[in-house]
DNA sequence: ACTTACCGTAAGTGACCACTTACGCACCTG
DNA sequence: CAGGTGCGTAAGTGGTCACTTACGGTAAGT
């Protein structure tokens, strides 16, 4: 999927990790996250902006504030992309195994 | 894990991605890839170089050329990563199914 | 209506990273 | 030993991105 690709880009930043870390433990405001984090509350904005464009988090209104929660759907993505390549590599084991190694090209 | 930071970053990357992509289907020469990617062979060879510390691919020496193939174990360190994150989802949901809304803080 | 709180966006800047060319080293062939 | 091939590393550069400050917009409080 397209979406596994904006997920790898999106948890490779280590801020934006520890981000969708603290939210996937439990929903939280930007205001929140923004005071436990070593960074300003655009730069959290800015970053939870990625990670919902990746799928991994989702927002909604709470009168003043703006809650942000984790989303399934991300993560989802990105497994399916890992296991895809996770059968490759234990149907090349396993090819590797019954078949003696013999030259190629 | 650490090592699942560092599989986030290598994966991160487009070309790198491509890399790591064709050395699962198939082990491969550096010069094979280079070949095969729109990017020189020392770029390879410096993309080959992280996905090897991220725990992606091993190498080997063959004769002359040096043969890249996949390794599971950065993979499983990745999916242990998400693995987590995807049960504290499922926790959070089944919480939220059980129990309505309360208001907190 | 005025003030305060919370948030997203715009613009600008510094640092990191992917890429290139140049070079040195190991292996095979004649 | 000399020539050729394959690879990794060093040094340098351009582009991208994470971060900051400044600003506008919406919602609650008095």
């Amino acid at each position: 999927m397209a979406r596994a690709a904006a997920v790898l880009v999106a948890l490779g930043d280590p801020t934006r990790r520890q981000v969708f870390e603290r939210v996937a433990g439990r929903p939280h405001s930007v205001g929140e996250l923004a005071e436990a984090l070593p960074v300003s509350r655009p730069a959290v904005s800015q970053h939870l902006k990625v990670l919902k464009q990746a799928g991994l988090v989702s927002d909604m209104a709470a009168g003043n504030r703006r809650i942000y929660r984790m989303e399934p759907r991300g993560l989802q993505d990105l497994r399916a992309y890992l296991d895809h390549f996770w059968n490759q590599a234990l149907a090349a084991f396993k090819t590797a195994v019954e078949q003696p190694p013999k030259e190629e090209g």
